[in-house]
RNA sequence: CGGGGCGUGGCGCAGUCUGGUUUAGCGCGCUUGCUUUGGGAGCAAGAGGUCGUCGGUUCAAAUCCGACCGCCCCGACCA
């Protein structure tokens, strides 16, 4: 490839408020170029950089026994009427209406089209289990599209679905799946952690989370450094530290002139943050919801809803906790209120004499203590976890961390076969759903999480596999111009993957560009050729230099390049 | 859903508050020529803009007002 007639470009500047690295790198470096918002044209050398991970992907696949298969980007809007997430699913749905004014909808995942696919054509237990899989577009129209193709809202997706017997026969794919995952972050140059998380829309029981880590990742994982525990903040868990067992003291009102919040409370009785207990009312389907959790807690809103068993959960307005309880929101508490469920944190339940609002304008309780002057009807686990706390496994102390989510394992069991009818006969000729399980890798994002953890202040470094080219052959000095065709011509003939900057600027554009596009490789032709008659091998991590006469470069490069992991 | 910001040649920005010397500037990139050429070269000459759209105010609008469209950022309820 030459490069003066590549569809190739640097740029100096990129928007003044793009925040993460990898998508000013991205930008600077012509890989893509936003269309709209959430939409990107990959260019050339960006596409080159995601085929490549497709490829990997796919060897990766393949190795476990996947087919590959292609579902219709487009479907209709009855296949996700059937499951319910017509109505579930959200705006980021987008739906539309062809000539004829029938619904269709761009598909933001595949689980209806393949359950019905496959329950059409597994019929029998013979034909079980099998594995497919897809790579192609995905659209999810995200209300804030952002990090560049880390959120957008048309992306690639390499989509993998089982169908299986029985859990047994799913579990042994889920497994091989996830070590098919490790293979290919592994391949792609990423740091990276596997942990429990929740199902969200797509649904199902036990699922698992591949986080590339990264300081400015939107997800945050929590992991315990001793036994190795770790989830995504959302489903994570604390062991509660057992309080010392003060003695109960009596229930006291004090006054408390407009202190509101936690924070003014704990600064105005000087107190920590930890013998508050913060009231939060929600309002719900089956009416109002008191939830009790410590001050320095936060409630977790999708563990509430699982332990409550309730759909609707919205924080209650301000006149209806007026009309309810008779206070403003700031003094509203556990105690003494009865037209309300309560619902309370197991931590709150270990601790002694708290200060709580006291359902009274300017006022709060001291010494409430749970039990004895509030009685909870739910208690459960429905708070964040806090860096520190300690691991539900081994009370180690619990890190929390941030990453970028790039792969996604879910068991779905029988939830969209039932639905869709898809079933097989057993060995009986008795009927059964499908065992289903689902697994994503998000295609699209990848390079920028690669960028994320690959990168310095001249640019990217490409980790080996996902280098767009090997090398680049640069020309420094027009009296060896001539003479680098022919080094790269050489190279072209060989399995290496060469690019010829033949453009006519200064080499020092040249090793800038090659360093910015994070290229593994420069084989320079310039003065030291000149004087020694050696070519010149530059490492791009590195800057490491090794020199090779004409006649070895090539045996020399992919010497280097196999060593390169 | 709430808050904030932005829209000026391909890209990044200034100019808008205080309307009129602005023929709408600057940097990057682009074209041509000469000199350069091992780490983003210099000089010279050029091309390229209905100042997001529509409407209003005014003798006069990139600049003021209104509506719309597009894009970006922050937050999303913790009492």
């Amino acid at each position: 490839m030459r490069l003066s007639k590549y569809l190739f470009f640097t740029a100096k500047e990129v928007p003044a408020d793009t925040e993460l690295i990898s998508h000013k790198l991205m930008l600077k470096a012509g890989l893509v170029r936003p269309v709209a918002s959430g939409l990107y044209a990959f260019l050339p050398i960006g596409y080159r950089v995601l085929n490549k991970i497709i490829s990997i992907v796919k060897e990766e696949m393949d190795r476990i026994g996947a087919q590959q298969l292609l579902l219709p980007f487009v479907q209709p809007a009855e296949l996700w009427k059937k499951t319910g997430r017509w109505d579930e699913y959200g705006q980021e749905l987008l739906r539309f209406q062809d000539r004829k004014g029938s619904w269709f909808v761009l598909s933001p995942t595949h689980e209806e089209l393949i359950t019905r696919l496959a329950g059409d054509i597994l019929t029998s237990y013979r034909k079980l289990p099998v594995v497919v899989y897809q790579i192609q577009i995905k659209f999810r129209d995200e209300p804030r599209p952002r990090g560049g193709v880390i959120r957008s809202r048309e992306f690639w997706m390499k989509d993998a679905y089982s169908f299986c017997q029985d859990d047994e026969q799913m579990g042994k794919i889920y497994k091989e799946m996830q070590s098919a995952y490790e293979r290919i972050f592994s391949r792609c140059g990423l740091s990276y952690k596997v942990v429990e998380a929740e199902s969200g829309p797509i649904g199902g029981d036990v699922s698992h989370e591949f986080i590339s880590l990264a300081p400015n990742g939107e997800d945050r994982i929590v992991e315990c450094d001793s036994c190795g525990y770790s989830a995504k903040l959302e489903r994570a868990r604390s062991r509660v530290k057992m309080e010392s067992k003060e003695r109960e003291k009596a229930l006291e009102e004090v006054n408390t002139p407009d202190v509101k919040t936690v924070d003014e409370v704990a600064n105005f009785l000087n107190i920590p943050l930890a013998k508050i207990l913060k009231t939060v009312v929600y309002q719900t389907e089956r009416g109002l919801l008191g939830v009790v959790v410590r001050g320095d807690h936060q409630v977790n809103e999708d563990k509430l809803k699982k332990l409550v068993k309730l759909e609707e959960l919205n924080l209650a307005p301000d006149e209806l906790i007026y009309e309810n309880i008779g206070v403003e929101v700031g003094f509203v508490g556990p105690v003494g209120v009865d037209n309300w469920c309560l619902v309370v944190d197991e931590a709150v339940m270990q601790g002694r004499n708290f200060v709580a609002g006291a359902n009274k304008k300017d006022t709060h309780f001291i010494n409430v203590n749970p039990g004895r002057d509030f009685s909870p009807e739910i208690i459960g686990d429905i708070r964040y976890v806090l860096p520190g706390d300690e691991c539900p496994v081994c009370g180690a102390s619990l890190k929390v961390k941030r990453g970028i989510e790039i792969g996604h394992l879910f068991k779905l069991g029988d939830r969209y076969s039932s639905k869709l009818g898809a079933f097989f006969l057993d060995q009986k000729g008795k009927k059964h759903p499908l065992i289903m399980g689902c697994y994503g890798i998000g295609i699209s994002r990848l390079p920028a999480a690669i960028i994320e953890q690959n990168n310095d202040k001249d640019g990217i470094i490409w980790p080996r596999e996902v280098a767009p080219f090997d090398c680049v052959v640069i020309p420094a000095g027009d009296e060896v111009f001539d003479f680098s065709r022919e080094v790269y011509l050489n190279l072209k003939d060989s399995p290496i993957e060469v690019v010829w900057d033949d453009r006519d600027v200064s080499a020092g554009v040249k090793f800038k560009d090659s360093d910015l596009v994070g290229i593994p490789f420069k084989v320079i032709v310039g003065r030291t050729f000149l004087k020694e008659g050696k070519i010149e091998i530059k490492k791009r991590g590195s800057g490491e230099i090794i020199k090779a006469s004409k006649k070895d470069l090539t045996a020399k490069l992919m010497e280097l390049i196999q060593d390169g992991e």
